[in-house]
DNA sequence: AATGTAACTTTGTTTTGCAAAGTGCTTTTA
DNA sequence: TAAAAGCACTTTGCAAAACAAAGTTACATT
């Protein structure tokens, strides 16, 4: 007897990361400082999600200068996108409980 | 610019209040041992989690003997209720995001 | 008397979450 | 040109959370 929580994705528990991901499943490259206004996180608590969401390969990061500003901008990978996506549909599968 | 995740309850974060909380959406009263084995959880880990949606008054605890035997059961309250479709719609919202 | 079942509580370890401060590099401002 | 500021971290440190494992209480069964 599995529940449909079963199939959520452990990373995906955290709203914060849940943030990020809607965030960069919506627009292609985002930069870090946007994130960071967006979710209204520190600088330290940001870096720390995003290290995690990397290291799962879930997104992809790009650094560069603008002007002569350093500008890091991440990107959800086609795994992190997969991953995600799964992690909506038993969501969506939870949903569906309450309308019948 | 707040961003949709700030709506979520940080109670309902964790995927096993998630199951707990949707499965007393679907049903009434539902025992301690139904819940742990619906969910695969150890019996201190279930404890543990049910104290915290009762010190929040979101779920309720009745307790009673069944022929001798003692059972205890929970029941979703209606803040419970309130505060967790709250939860969904906010997720509902956010899953919105990915049709279009 | 011993074993089993239900529902915990306690203990302890590991993992998170997050704020605050510090770092390295570059640019802007006084 | 020295100081201040911006960007993106890293490090430190702490408090809260997750969870397993073992212990507890109370009754029931064998």
């Amino acid at each position: 007897m599995k529940h449909i929580t079963t199939k959520l994705n452990k990373l995906f528990d955290s709203h914060t990361r849940l943030g990020i991901m809607s965030l960069l499943m919506v627009h292609e490259w985002v930069e870090f400082k946007v994130l960071k206004e967006n979710l209204g996180l520190s600088d330290g608590n940001l870096a720390s999600h995003m290290k995690k969401l990397e290291a799962s390969e879930f997104i992809e990061v790009r650094k560069e200068f603008v002007g002569r500003k350093p500008q890091t901008t991440y990107a959800a990978t086609a795994l992190g996108r997969k991953a995600f996506n799964d992690h909506l549909d038993a969501l969506e599968d939870l949903l569906k409980q309450r309308k019948k």
